[in-house]
RNA sequence: GCCACCGUAGCUCAGCUGGUAGAGCAACUGAUUUGUAAUCAGUAAGUCGGGGGUUCGAGUCCCUUCGGUGGCUCCA
């Protein structure tokens, strides 16, 4: 027999006979990595660990734990589900089971729906499946006989899967025991390689995501490669729960929602209108510093203008319907955009008075369809940190990288650590259809944004086909303190609708011109940060956005006169201090304090009384001692100046 | 918008197969005057999301409507 030669990822080599499987290979170099393996590289390409191998060539074996490897456990875990419910539900239909981000999900068409009863015996017969350790093999089908067996068996929705495969793609199947899935693979070598997982919900979707089209019945779940990586998964979901900015803005009294104002329209309360006016003062400062002037429009305003916008034909879906004012309609407005450049359009322009940056935290009012609403993070009415930046093209690498180094800064302040800039690109298929019908602007552009970022050392990804249709832009994935993933800024490049709107500078040469636009975001919506923010920080704000900093806490009433002067120090100190002079004993106050998650709690007694200090206590850091108050407040005062997320600077 | 689930006191929840509501916390009152995460006692509090129906009788069953949640899709 022929032998050939395995090279390894640390370039050693092996000799093996022609046709030895992947598996096979595993078990020569050790038991443990055999049983571990889900799925080799071989030349490139992942393999199941059953194919034989023929020739020399390279190899690599991905374990459960390994990105590949999860993927592959995740993926064989959704047929594992399906072959469940097939065994459960005879008459159910499959759709499709892909791996997601650390979960899987099959589609069945079924009638009725799955009730939490069924997902526990599904997941009880899933075990038993794993158990029998079924070996998973792979079977290459002609066109025809695919067809056949998938016919012959009533699977509807594969038969369609096949019939719009191209024609020279080669049919793959999987089996184990009696269940057979179409499915491109690989997959893990038998079902008892998949044992740590858990089916976590089920929900209704369409068959391929269009609501014309059938509402299948769709089951969530998760596998690892450990019961740890399991466990800590299922900690990061509950721990995420406990996060959760709906849950949070309840207990902390930040926000609102009720029924006779309406779905969407959140109501701030006064700790919550206490974060919102800290971030604005942020935005403003920055923005002033950078260049930005303020502008104000009104909420509502005719049809006219998103005629001309485009809005009306591209956006009307989203808007609320308009109302009827003398016989003319007006709207509210679901962005800030054409005001502003009603704005820029108030008044000559001149190359020397660009670039013109105009900011406004403007209130939109959107149509979100009811079933898309979702607590803060997506809503009716929002506020946003808009601003609109008019640019001549030589100006405009500069003013879109100083965007996205703002973007940077507000994530060092907010201890945003890992995050990812989406550059969105257009594709060719889409002009004059997705996109304007620019194709050398668009390149262009592309190509000045690319630059520009590369010049100035930001990190990004490119995604092609999710450009705004009027430009190139970057969307901001943030992820939150424990790892949960937020879409917030936005940074995007408009060449097409100052033209419609006319707009125009004079260049040097007394020529108009029509400016480049930048729209951009950067704290998003106050909705959507705020709740984020909650999430992040898990309620426990830094100082200089809690809402109350610092609690008074007297030992008991005799000291209530001496607590009054703390508060009234704070007070005058620009620190939002709240006093518990109730009779209650220290104990019982501090835990109020605590549980209200107040950063900065004092302690004052007949000691500190005598002393003019005060007791610091701390969140997380517990009893500090006796201070004198001149000297905490200077310390506080310098900690919310630094906006500094770390305490007791 | 579509599919599913949910909606009982300010909050968290209990209330079996229908027999006109209950706990803890919070609130309020009184007593206690307290030294780093809960002092004790008492009081008040709900047209069981709204409307309609079945029934002798509905928080419980049915219909409808409003709102929320998980998804599909979209996005700040």
């Amino acid at each position: 027999m022929n032998q050939i030669t395995l090279t390894f990822p640390d370039k050693s080599t092996r000799s093996y006979s022609a046709g030895v499987t992947p598996l096979e290979v595993a078990q020569s170099i050790g038991p443990r990595l055999a049983s571990d393996t889900v799925v080799a590289r071989i030349n490139g390409t992942l393999t199941d660990l059953a194919i034989p191998i023929n020739q020399d060539t390279e190899i690599t074996f991905y374990t459960g734990d390994t990105p590949e490897g999860h993927e592959i456990l995740l993926h064989s875990a959704a047929h594992l589900l399906a072959q469940a419910v097939k065994q459960l539900f005879p008459k159910a239909k499959v759709a499709i089971g892909p791996a997601i981000e650390n979960r899987f999900y099959y589609d069945f068409d079924i009638d009725g729906t799955f009730s939490e009863k069924d997902l526990r015996r599904i997941e009880e017969k899933m075990r038993e499946l794993a158990k029998a350790d079924h070996e998973v093999s792979r079977i290459e089908l002609s066109r025809e006989a695919a067809i056949a067996e998938f016919r012959a068996q009533d699977e509807t929705y594969k038969v369609e899967i096949i019939e719009e495969l191209p024609e020279d793609e080669k049919i793959t199947a999987y089996r184990q025991a009696e269940f057979i899935d179409l499915c491109r693979g690989p997959h893990v070598s038998s079902t008892g390689k998949i044992k740590y997982f858990k089916l976590l919900e089920s929900s209704g979707a369409y068959w391929r995501g269009d609501e014309r089209n059938k509402m299948l019945q769709r089951i969530y779940g998760t596998a690892f490669s450990s019961k740890k990586q399991l466990k800590d998964y299922l900690h990061f979901l509950e721990e995420a729960k406990k996060r959760d900015h709906r849950k949070l803005g309840k207990e902390l009294s930040i926000f609102t929602f009720d029924d006779e104002v309406g779905p969407g329209l959140p109501l701030w309360l006064p700790n919550g209108a206490i974060i919102i006016e800290e971030l604005e003062q942020l935005a403003k400062e920055k923005e002033r510093a950078a260049g930005y002037v303020r502008v104000r429009t009104p909420h509502l305003t005719k049809g006219v203008l998103y005629e001309k916008s485009g809005h009306l034909e591209h956006y009307q879906d989203d808007m609320y319907p308009a109302m009827d004012v003398d016989g003319t309609k007006y709207y509210v407005k679901p962005m800030n955009c054409p005001h502003h450049h009603k704005i820029f359009a108030a008044e000559q322009r001149s190359y020397r008075d660009m670039p013109i940056r105009l900011a406004e935290y403007g209130t939109c009012y959107r149509y979100e369809k009811s079933g898309q609403l979702f607590g803060l993070m997506r809503v009716r009415s929002m506020q946003m940190n808009d601003a609109h930046i008019y640019c001549t093209m030589e100006q405009f690498a500069d003013e879109f990288l100083a965007v996205c180094q703002l973007h940077l800064e507000y994530f060092e302040i907010f201890g945003i650590e890992k995050y990812e800039m989406r550059l969105s690109l257009h594709n060719k298929e889409g002009l004059g259809e997705k996109y304007v019908n620019e194709p050398e602007l668009w390149v262009k552009t592309e190509a000045i944004v690319r630059q520009a970022l590369d010049d100035g050392g930001i990190n990004y990804v490119e995604i092609p086909g999710e450009a705004a249709f009027y430009g190139p832009k970057i969307d901001v994935q943030v992820w939150s303190a424990i790892g949960k993933e937020f879409t917030l800024g936005t940074n995007q490049v408009d060449f097409a609708i100052p033209q419609r709107f006319g707009l125009t500078y004079t260049n040097q040469d007394g020529v108009a011109e029509t400016p480049l636009c930048i729209h951009r975001a950067p704290l998003s919506t106050h909705e959507r940060f705020i709740g984020f923010l909650i999430e992040h920080y898990g309620g426990d704000f830094p100082l200089w956005l809690a809402p109350i900093q610092v609690a008074v806490l007297p030992v008991s009433e005799k000291v209530n006169t001496y607590a009054r002067q703390v508060k009234n120090q704070l007070l005058s100190a620009n620190i939002r201090v709240q006093l518990n002079d109730r009779p209650d004993k220290i104990g019982a106050k501090i835990r109020n304090a605590e549980t209200s998650r107040i950063n900065v709690m004092l302690i004052v007694g007949a000691r500190e009384a005598e002393n003019e200090t005060v007791s610091v206590r701390r969140r997380f850091q517990g009893d500090l001692g006796q201070q004198s108050l001149a000297d905490l407040i200077n310390q506080l005062k310098n900690e919310i100046k630094q906006r500094s997320l770390t305490s007791g600077i």
